[in-house]
RNA sequence: GGGCCCGUAGCUCAGCUUGGACAGAGCGGCGGCCUUCUAAGCCGAAGGUCGUGGGUUCAAAUCCCACCGGGCCCGCCA
């Protein structure tokens, strides 16, 4: 943040909540010395009515802010825009594992934080009802049946472990399913069953959605029109021979229409990307309740709804940054104003194994039975809730997860259990208070945890930019382990100030976790 | 051959995009603290060639180059 033109960051010396480091850059510039320039820097600042103390300590200028600081200041959190978030979009033919929880509890939370700019955020799921992985398992259903299971996704997850095993073996009758699947639409009934089942799980950790696209309405009308358009404006390109002779592909030379005509999934992808962003129009919705509430599903028959999104953001595995770089580039030379972002997440695995939807290493991993095991251990649905979250949204998303139990849910440390502690006590210390919470004086102790009240900014909009989640889980274990210490330092129900800090505390630890999407408890 | 991600304490990770104070947490191990606002907590000590080598800079974990280790992607599959 800035004061009077100097910029500022958190101050590492006990009692200062700012700091700078400006006088080095500017006795660069001007040929003095940081000393003496750091020195005229306190000097301004200490008329300053926010400045409580200004001192320069070896070049560097360290700062108190003053009660009317905390009282007047507002961060500035406001920005425009209509985003489109893309996420979870698990195929489907299987129930949801830790991997995909991952990336709906990624999607969602960046849905959340957009919202906290006032974005207009639309949150997408895909269903990809034509696919490969779909024939396998419906024509695995038509031939061999599939043992009864009180979850449809299990059942048809379990199986298709089975399919997978058969497949090269029958892959001429699988595509000969795939064929009927595009043309009679035979299968979305029985995708549609899986889904259902599917989104109990999405209901079990609160991810919502506004709208779900299903592949099959994209794969007509809309795809025609979004080729015939991109041919027209030449930002496809027919190769009359060569390798790929009778293909139409991307100016890249990645084949969207294979030369017998049919798409390929890099072609579908960028007609749906388009739409999102208002380049054709003419998808239908209409409003449907299923598990997690009201959504707006596609549909031949509905209504026509676009969006127009300024900016896309995709939640997609980190192993499709090649094909998710090509759309970027066809979509920059067609829209260069918008943004179109990939959010590149790595695995979540075992020690040796990573899960595989095929080879069904996922079974014991599985997204319902994590939340059934960390009920079982700690007792609590919201509480086991807060420690998945917060264990899996805690690391930046390009990096790999080793899958460990007693990690995942871990309830002490940097947990979000440990978060939620912080937040409970000090809704405990506010409710036995003896005196009303008023900011009068910042003392040493007070300005250890103030501090975090002035990083919040900072945090939320470096999540934002690097649409990372993770500064957010930061922030939470930074302010929540300040209020911990300063808990066990400062008696505070007979402290105006003291309870004022720790209403601010719970405020910003409120808003923290409700980004994350943890459950707020007020006991525990 | 081209490209992407990761490499920081015994283990798991922050910090790197915008270069700045002695590199921070948690777990594990060691020593303390429950008659006092919730001990799912707090305090203290221990633990580091920031993968390696160069370069830029007053200043490099951070920027640039080369290399090493681990993982992944480069189809008219989806």
């Amino acid at each position: 943040m800035d004061i009077d033109g100097t910029k500022f960051g958190i101050s590492k010396i006990k009692g200062y909540e700012l700091a700078s480091s400006e006088a080095f850059k500017r006795a660069k510039i001007e040929k003095r010395s940081p000393m003496e320039i750091s020195q005229e820097i306190v000097g301004t600042l200490k008329e300053h009515p926010w400045v409580e103390e200004a001192v320069a300590i070896n070049g560097y200028v360290n700062v108190k802010l003053s009660p009317k600081f905390y009282l007047e200041y507002k961060p500035e959190l406001k920005e425009n825009g209509t985003v489109a978030i893309e996420y979870v979009s698990v195929n489907p033919n299987k129930p949801w594992h830790i991997g995909h929880l991952r990336n709906a509890l990624t999607g969602e939370s960046l849905k959340r934080i957009y919202q906290a700019f006032q974005y207009d955020v639309v949150a997408l799921d895909y269903i990809d009802d034509l696919g490969l992985q779909v024939a396998q398992s419906y024509w695995y259903w038509k031939n061999y049946g599939i043992k009864e299971h009180e979850r449809f996704d299990w059942a048809v997850g379990l199986a298709y472990v089975e399919a997978a095993k058969l497949f090269e073996e029958h892959e001429k009758e699988v595509r000969e399913i795939l064929k009927e699947m595009e043309e009679k639409g035979i299968s979305r009934n029985f995708v549609e069953k899986v889904l259902w089942d599917q989104l109990k799980t999405a209901k079990a950790y609160g991810i919502f959605h506004h709208m779900r696209v299903f592949e099959s309405d994209i794969a007509r009308d809309l795809f025609n029109k979004t080729i015939e358009l991109l041919k027209e404006k030449g930002f496809l390109v027919y190769h009359e021979e060569g390798e790929l002779k009778g293909t139409w592909t991307t100016r890249g030379n990645r084949v969207v229409i294979r030369s017998d005509g049919t798409a390929t999934y890099l072609g579908k992808d960028i007609v749906f990307q388009l739409w999102k962003m208002g380049f054709v129009s003419g998808l239908r919705f209409e409003e449907r309740e299923d598990p997690t509430g009201k959504v707006w599903y596609s549909n031949i028959k509905g209504i026509e709804k676009e969006i127009n999104a300024d900016k896309v953001i995709n939640v997609i595995g980190i192993e499709q940054s090649l094909p998710q770089q090509e759309i970027a580039k066809v979509i920059k030379e067609i829209y260069p104003e918008k943004e179109y972002i990939h959010v590149a997440y790595q695995k979540v695995r075992l020690k040796d194994v990573s899960f595989s939807g095929r080879k069904g290493t996922w079974i014991g991993y599985s997204a319902d039975e994590l939340l059934e095991e960390g009920i079982k251990r700690i007792k609590s649905k919201e509480l086991a809730l807060s420690a998945i979250k917060f264990f899996i949204l805690k690391y930046t998303p390009t990096k790999e997860v080793i899958f460990e139990w007693d990690k995942a849910l871990s309830t002490e440390g940097d947990s979000g259990i440990y978060v939620m502690y912080a937040y409970v006590r000090a809704g405990s210390v506010l409710k036995k208070a003896e005196v009303n919470p008023l900011l009068k004086e910042l003392n040493e102790g007070d300005r250890e945890v103030a501090k975090w009240f002035l990083a919040w900014e900072f945090y939320l909009k470096k999540a934002l930019r690097y649409n990372d989640p993770s500064a957010i889980a930061e922030y939470l274990l930074e302010l929540a382990g300040a209020f911990n210490s300063y808990y066990g330092k400062v008696k505070l129900k007979n402290n105006e100030t003291g309870l004022w800090v720790t209403e601010q505390v719970r405020k910003y630890l409120k808003q923290g976790m409700e980004l994350l999407g943890m459950p707020i408890v007020e006991e525990m």
